[in-house]
RNA sequence: GGGUCGGUGCCCGAGUGGUUAAUGGGGGCGGACUGUAAAUCCGCUGGCUACGCCUACGUUGGUUCAAAUCCAACCCGGCCCA
């Protein structure tokens, strides 16, 4: 994130990581200012593509990166092509070791991506939303499966011709599996084929992806050659470091903030990252301006959390958020505005304390709650419970208090 | 397809017939401390309304009073050879 793009406009160039080709030129097809500037002579958008892979279905503040790139360029009068990987999908994620490959049905596929669109603002306005579904011609919605599912075996050979064995193990995580020695299966080699074929069959002018796209975006580039097409240019944002402060944020590592998460759990993970994180977070995930910041290390967290949180719930949720938060740090919960409530219905009594506290799901297992609770941090109504085996006989003992685990996790009981 | 080595809990990795829910490390969780955190120190780290009972060491069978440990077949992977 040096000046290395200081002549293109801010709204592009904060956080990339890497554009290319970028050489400094007339030519359109060298210079992406250029070629941006084409577009609004020709009055012809840009067509940017983003693919995602409807495999989970939860979208974290580290994919949002990618999302606000994408709808800075609707805002500024492009389309963005959404392509939904529904055919990859059904094959398998290929990272993944194969014990846990699992195949996706199509009726699974299909929900996660409707899952994932509800996500992005699905049938919302466009102020209250990551992405602009709204205004006509800023977004297209594609399936790979559209054209992925009628290729033929010449036609995947065809492809396959394209690369070789060397350029697949010069890939950065290929090369690792191969030294390491673990496994790489053979149909793994075209997914960056199929990614890049994608750009072919969307006319891609613009592909928006993580630092770990590189090589599947220049297979883009190759086969839209290939296919006598202008190849398109490559957008590369910053993989977002995750809570943890070292590991990328990767929902199987357990260190995201997810943009479906209440506002009081996404503000107060986020005003305790690591330090040397913020300032790393304001930039890609806010439009802040970083010269303001105040000088206190710990202001500034708070100031982060507060904006990203209302990036995604709005500026009166974060606020609240904020006010809870600090409240919950002072330990005076009986002030909190909003203490997340859950029925105590499915818990059959007499109910000792360990099976409560599991059935409340404040702990996965029964045996956890014991174990915390032993640990001494279990608490109702701030009061520390020492015996798990402390017995509740009615839902009237219960009923308006505040079960707590730990610092962050408590939960008020209702009917 | 042949040779060879190997598959252990979230991960790595000990254990090679008997208190073994399985050493150790990482990670995670809880406690103390602090600017929330990090660092450090301490505890916990299969499940079950639970002083007992279940389920676990790739899979399925077998040998044994007893198996993660022995045997057989199968499945999966690394390396070497084709």
């Amino acid at each position: 994130m040096s000046d290395k793009f200081k002549e293109l406009p801010n709204w592009i160039s904060r956080g990339l990581d890497d554009l290319f080709p970028y050489n400094v030129s007339e030519d359109p097809s060298q210079s992406f200012l250029k070629r941006l500037q084409l577009s609004y002579t020709e009055k012809t958008p840009l067509r940017v593509k983003l693919g995602i892979d409807p495999t989970g279905t939860d979208i974290h503040i580290g994919h949002s990166i990618l999302f606000r790139k994408l709808r800075a360029f609707q805002d500024a009068g492009h389309t963005a092509v959404l392509i939904i990987g529904d055919f990859t999908a059904r094959i398998g994620d290929p990272t993944g070791k194969s014990k846990t490959r699992i195949q996706l049905t199509k009726n699974e596929v299909e929900s996660n991506a409707l899952n994932y669109l509800e996500q992005l603002g699905l049938g919302k306005s466009p102020e209250d939303s990551l992405l602009d579904f709204a205004t006509p011609g800023r977004l297209e919605i594609r399936r790979n499966s559209e054209w992925l599912e009628k290729l033929n075996l010449s036609n995947v050979i065809e492809l396959l011709s394209n690369s070789t064995v060397g350029q697949m193990l010069a890939k950065e995580d290929f090369g690792n599996r191969y030294k390491a020695g673990t496994p790489i299966s053979i149909h793994e080699f075209l997914y960056p084929l199929l990614q890049g074929y994608d750009s072919v069959e969307i006319k891609s002018d613009l592909e928006l992806g993580g630092t770990d796209q590189k090589f599947n975006v220049a297979m883009g580039r190759d086969l839209q050659r290939f296919f006598g097409q202008k190849p398109q240019f490559g957008m590369l944002l910053p993989i977002l470091v995750g809570l943890d402060g070292t590991q990328k944020m990767s929902k199987s590592l357990n260190n995201t903030v997810g943009i479906s998460e209440d506002s009081l759990s996404m503000y107060s993970k986020l005003e305790k990252v690591p330090d040397d994180l913020v300032i790393n977070y304001l930039t890609l995930l806010t439009d802040e301006n970083l010269e303001e910041l105040s000088s206190d290390p710990r202001e500034i967290q708070k100031f982060m959390a507060l904006k990203i949180t209302s990036n995604f719930k709005g500026i009166e949720a974060a606020k609240k958020a904020k006010f809870n938060s600090e409240q919950l740090v002072l330990g005076i919960k009986d002030s909190l505005e909003e203490i997340p409530e859950a029925s105590i219905s499915k818990v059959n009594f007499p109910a000792k304390a360990f099976y409560l506290f599991s059935k409340m799901e404040l702990c996965q297992s029964s045996s956890e709650a014991r174990r915390q609770i032993l640990g001494g941090g279990v608490r109702i109504n701030g009061e520390k419970i020492e015996d798990p085996n402390i017995q509740f006989d009615s839902p009237d003992d219960l009923i308006g208090k505040i079960l707590q685990v730990g610092k962050k996790k408590f939960l008020r009981i209702k009917k």
